[in-house]
DNA sequence: CGAATTTGTTTGCTCCCCAAACATTCGCCG
DNA sequence: CGGCGAATGTTTGGGGAGCAAACAAATTCG
């Protein structure tokens, strides 16, 4: 019964019930996705990650955004948000103004030089996402992104 | 021109191109989905997650592997998989053996407490992957798995 | 046998994430 | 109008995931 233990080099694994699982074709293909993302942006030269990539978009398209705001619109925790700021405003992409209405929060929004890295990160990107899409039909895209919107629409946040 | 700058509060955001990608699509899922995941387990009062899950089905169905062969597996870093092991031996789930044949490896396999951990961890996967996927038909299920492998194939890994 | 390679580990670094505490500021209510 | 509760941004502390480089032990190959 069964095979003799593995032993022989690199012979392809056994995955269970594993390729059955959406759970784990959802977590395997983020990663390739995420890796071919950071290497477009290398091969260019450029250095940014898909979460920084859709603040810079969030704040461009919504200026005076407040930092509580944006961490509610990213799901992530105020507290997190803190060091990615710091990091995008050193980079001169992104300014935290005093806010003329609220003493308590920042007018966030993007530098010139933001503005011209969004232009030059917003054709990487596209670049990036019509090969990852290459394998499929626009149709397929489109069914793609509707299911994984119904299924993230399922799933409790709780 | 435009609108006239955000102040209400919780107005929903203009998200640009964001909502077109597929890039953006998976990430905000995957994020949901791993919350979903999470919540079942702790609902259960287990704790683990979808990389763990991942794992210990792996070691159990090749019992004997080495971990450069498990890191392969993963996709990831043997230094990585270090804390990992150490943290799921600690917890009695799996042993690190010597190997009989090769001084350098350690022979992986689940302890006796393992498996039947792993069935545990089993039902509540599946019960996480019926809600995920309760708004999808059973072909919609497979389809969506078959275009996220087909995405996976084509992004580049470098 | 000796040199090169493989394996697991350690250390150091970066990044993402949250929770709790804190000072500042706002807004409401008496 | 004055005080008090709530909101905001920040800091600190903790955990996990990931990689690269260096290292000792063991294997393999010349």
């Amino acid at each position: 019964m069964g095979r003799p233990p593995a032993s022989s080099p690199s012979r392809p694994l056994d995955r269970g019930l594993l390729p059955s699982l959406m759970g784990y074709a959802l977590r395997r293909t983020q990663s390739a996705v995420f890796a071919d993302f950071a290497a477009t942006f290398a091969t260019a030269g450029e250095s940014l990650s898909p979460g920084e990539f859709g603040l810079l978009v969030l704040v461009d398209r919504n200026a005076g955004l407040s930092q509580m705001a944006l961490a509610r619109a990213l799901g992530i925790d105020r507290s997190t948000l803190v060091p990615i700021l710091d990091r995008l405003q050193a980079r001169d992409l992104l300014v935290r103004r005093p806010s003329p209405t609220d003493g308590r929060t920042h007018a966030l929004a993007l530098t010139p030089a933001g503005r011209k890295a969004l232009a030059r990160f917003s054709r990487l990107v596209r670049t990036h996402e019509k090969r990852i899409a290459s394998g499929l039909s626009t149709a397929e895209t489109r069914t793609l992104i509707d299911l994984l919107e119904r299924v993230r629409a399922s799933a409790r946040s709780l």
